[in-house]
DNA sequence: GTACCTCCGTACGGTGCCGTATGGTCGAGA
DNA sequence: TCTCGACCATACGGCACCGTACGGAGGTAC
């Protein structure tokens, strides 16, 4: 928790990841400049250099969100050519990560937020966009392969919030989740 | 907003209920002692007459949530004698309620906190339980009846944090809705 | 009408945070 | 070595909220 300090002076990267870390655990209210600060093991002078209040740390953890939790997931799985085998991997590699970090889902929880709303409209539009190019490439029309990469993300966040919630209903891991995902798989590829 | 006083004095009830929907409309952040008496058009004076201290009002607009916003919306459903039309009705209702009130899923998005998650935990698991009843009567094993209700209701809370993201591509009324209900009903009642 | 009980108004001290002001430190380069 | 600019520490004023203390108003009972 106390992190080791390799070099002294901090950039405006690092005052940005420790806030989308503080969105993590307690939520938008928990990037207060003074607790951000005292964890980072300096003072307000620091922040104050770097940005020009709160609300501009905010934009700028939510933009490293935008970058990193969504194309490098892609990024990831874009590797795998078969498309069924990709929206299993994109699927089971989501779950798990939802269930390691749960950044997602905080961010999710201030959705209503007017900092939050814009990127987050933006990177949910980017995901089911995805999903439904999967199903195209599966053989579904247009319209259907929406519909289905749709309901595949609800899927996804619900469950999300399940694991967030600290449900032991939800299953997160192993064989439960292999099950969970292959039910998703072979419900959401059904053919009408 | 500024609501009518027919009767001049406060109840402990009142309080619980302007603490739902501060909760609905700001978060548990929103939950804040001396905005809710100006909103009410009182004093902290009632306040702490009434309760000791925030974190009690916040219990009570909990519990407020937990006894009416699910046992209500079961026994409304429960009227509908076939398992597959009370599953319809049961979807569809959920789904257009997410949509008019957003304490559901502002409640959600505090799922972390200490005072909020054994509520939910509850709330969840008899939601899950009943839909889980429903697909058991359809004549699924309970393994697999579980398995579908809990299917059917991470869709839901998916469905739900779309609608209350403002996010346009989720379909919250009409033909869109019905026709996102028979598709999660096809899906979650198909044989294996 | 007076004693009492319920409920509320008001004033106060305390705390945690925001943002500003200003001086200090430290390394890079002339 | 001196200077300069990037970066940080500290002190301060202000604000919003929590919780307490206490003095009432208004109804009820007799």
């Amino acid at each position: 928790m106390a992190m080791a300090t390799p070099s002294r002076r901090l950039a405006r990267t690092d005052w940005a990841r420790a806030a989308l870390a503080a969105i993590a655990d307690s939520g938008l209210a928990g990037v207060a400049v003074e607790p951000l600060a005292r964890r980072l093991g300096t003072t307000k002078g620091s922040f104050y250099w770097h940005f020009t209040n709160r609300e501009a740390l905010i934009e700028a953890a939510l933009d490293l969100w935008e970058q990193e939790h969504t194309e490098a997931v892609i990024v990831r799985v874009d590797r795998e050519p078969d498309p069924l085998q990709r929206l299993r991997l994109l699927l089971t590699t989501a779950i798990m990560l939802a269930q390691e970090d749960v950044i997602d889902a905080a961010v999710l929880a201030s959705g209503n937020h007017p900092l939050v709303a814009p990127v987050l409209t933006r990177v949910t539009e980017r995901r089911v966009g995805y999903l439904a190019g999967l199903f195209r490439r599966l053989g579904f029309s247009p319209a259907q392969a929406r519909d289905r990469g749709l309901l595949a993300y609800t899927a996804y966040l619900g469950h999300t919030q399940l694991i967030q919630a600290g449900l032991s209903i939800a299953p997160a891991h192993g064989a439960g989740l292999r099950r969970y995902v292959d039910r998703l798989l072979g419900i959401t590829t059904a053919p009408e």
